[in-house]
DNA sequence: CTATGGCACGGATT
DNA sequence: AATCCGTGCCATAG
């Protein structure tokens, strides 16, 4: 189907019948442009001819790719302040049938997307309406969201953390919560003893340590506890919940947090008795997975400005889950976040009055009309773009996403470029500067997928941390190529310094 | 003599 | 065209 064909045609054979059905098809595709769009863009084919549709519109959606979800943000509440056209509506659609949904996952209209296939992942738009959702699944009604339609991307920890409990909180309880949270410091662990908040607000301790039981486990899980110990208790409590832990984990946490922070393996190894291999296996397991000081990188340690400003924490571009946080062969769930709720319209009613409006102020409005729906459309592209993208990297790299770095396939952006049929400055833009959250609560930098040499970091690690004695590098060599990685002498001690491991000599003062 | 880090080169990637 | 990355060579430290 080719637009310049249609109108050549019409141009050669005006008045015949045939030009005539094709005039008012023509028309008819026109009207219907935004949901052939759609279409067009949702079947895997790509589509040349609307891509070079104009250069602004190629331009801009090249923009819209690399912006983070900050400055997308901006430059759409920009554009509603200064665009008439333009309107934003609190409702949301199915990407396949364009029908307005209730729920983003999958259509109750058209089932969009199929069943679950674990080789597939699931991809879907999301504006992260469920952040207000309790934990028990209850909605909030609309009445309690911000009557503004933009979602906080970047706060402070209470304020995170306070949106997150907020459904779950006895209205009543908002005072002790507000006490917990601003006297966090700035790793998250609270100073203050409880019994101290329960005498200030002259209520019973049980309450305070309900509101601060809420919060524990309110992402990033653990904060509000009293030291680094207890709240990786909390996580371990919470991680048991989805999947298998090693038997001594809790036991190592409670009884030999001392040893596991100074990586005295050796005599924890033997308070525990067990070989210090197996010490060293659940110290791994513990750095891991879980996180000692949950305020500081759980969500990405990103400081803005220096020294005395408070941490803020920045929502990920996409996150994702297993659909059945159980069951590790469930497919894998990806929530392409979008900075704003509700969906962008053109308005009908400023469509409908731009026909009465005086001449010379015609101009102007139709350029906004304009520059409008190319905003709209564009924005379309760029989470098109940015959906088929997150399939793509999920598809191939899903054991990486669910295990961790060891399980890294090495892949180019050419490569991928070549698979999603785009140009590569299209991924380069589109990876830059993003990061999405992997199941275990982790930011990824999307760049880090196409880390060539990660995986063969991740054995490194892995023989240092179990080694009987320092290894050399010539050592290590050997041992990685019975693991299939061939690397030189020089480039394993390059990765040794990008790991900000010592060499052998300093490793360990006294070895056993 | 061995282990490791600096420099620089060339090929791959962006 | 610019940048990144793995690797070889060589100097140096132990």
């Amino acid at each position: 189907m080719n637009f310049t064909n249609f109108s050549k045609i019409l141009k050669k054979y005006p008045g015949t019948n045939l030009a005539t059905y094709i005039k008012t098809y023509y028309t008819k595709l026109i009207e219907h442009f935004e949901r052939f769009y759609m279409l067009l863009n949702h079947s895997q084919v790509q589509s040349p001819g609307l891509r070079h549709l104009t250069t602004a519109h190629l331009a801009q959606t090249m923009t819209l790719l690399s912006m983070t979800m900050v400055e997308l943000r901006q430059k759409i509440e920009a554009e509603l302040a200064t665009n008439p056209a333009l309107e934003i509506m609190d409702e949301r659609r199915c990407p396949n049938c364009n029908r307005v949904v209730a729920v983003y996952g999958p259509c109750p209209i058209c089932s969009h997307p199929a069943t679950p296939n674990q080789e597939e992942p699931i991809v879907y738009l999301s504006d992260r309406r469920d952040l207000y959702t309790s934990s028990q699944g209850n909605s909030v009604s609309v009445s309690d969201l911000p009557d503004d339609n933009f979602i906080p991307l970047i706060e402070d920890l209470p304020t995170y953390l306070m949106r997150q409990i907020a459904p779950d909180l006895a209205s009543e309880d908002r005072l002790i919560a507000a006490h917990i949270l601003t006297s966090l410091d700035d790793d998250g662990f609270l100073p203050i003893p409880i019994n101290e908040i329960a005498q200030y607000h002259h209520v019973p301790l049980s309450r305070v340590e309900t509101v601060l039981s809420l919060i524990q486990h309110a992402e990033p899980i653990g904060v509000g506890a009293h030291s680094p110990q207890e709240a990786l208790l909390i996580q371990i409590e919470v991680l048991a919940e989805s999947r298998p832990v090693p038997q001594l984990a809790e036991q190592t946490i409670r009884e030999e947090m001392d040893n596991l922070s100074r990586r005295q393996y050796a005599e924890m190894a033997r308070h525990l008795g067990i070989t210090q291999l197996k010490a060293k296996e659940i110290a791994q397991f513990i750095s891991d997975n879980l996180n000692p000081y949950p305020a500081r990188s759980h969500w990405g340690d990103i400081h803005y400005g220096t020294g005395e400003t408070p941490p803020m924490y920045v929502q990920p571009d996409a996150i994702i889950r297993l659909l059945d946080e159980r069951d590790p062969n469930s497919s894998l769930v990806i929530e392409v976040l979008t900075p704003y709720h509700g969906t962008l319209y053109i308005n009908s009613l400023f469509r409908q009055a731009i026909r009465e409006v005086q001449s010379d102020q015609k101009e102007q409005w139709k350029a906004d009309l304009e520059h409008a729906s190319l905003l709209i459309k564009c924005l379309q592209q760029r989470n098109n773009t940015m959906r088929r993208l997150m399939f793509t990297i999920a598809k191939r790299q899903r054991v990486f996403i669910l295990r961790g770095d060891h399980y890294l396939i090495p892949m180019t952006r050419a490569s991928l470029a070549d698979e999603l049929g785009v140009h590569e400055s299209t991924i380069s833009r589109a990876v830059a500067g993003k990061t999405i959250q992997v199941p275990n609560g982790r930011l990824v930098p999307l760049g880090r997928f196409f880390d060539r040499s990660l995986h063969i970091r991740a054995a490194l690690r892995q023989i240092i941390n179990t080694e009987q004695y320092p290894l050399s590098d010539s050592q290590i060599m050997v041992k990685l190529k019975e693991q299939g990685y061939d690397v030189a002498r020089r480039t394993i001690a390059k990765y040794r310094s990008m790991e900000d491991i010592l060499p052998a000599r300093l490793r360990h003062p006294h070895a056993n």
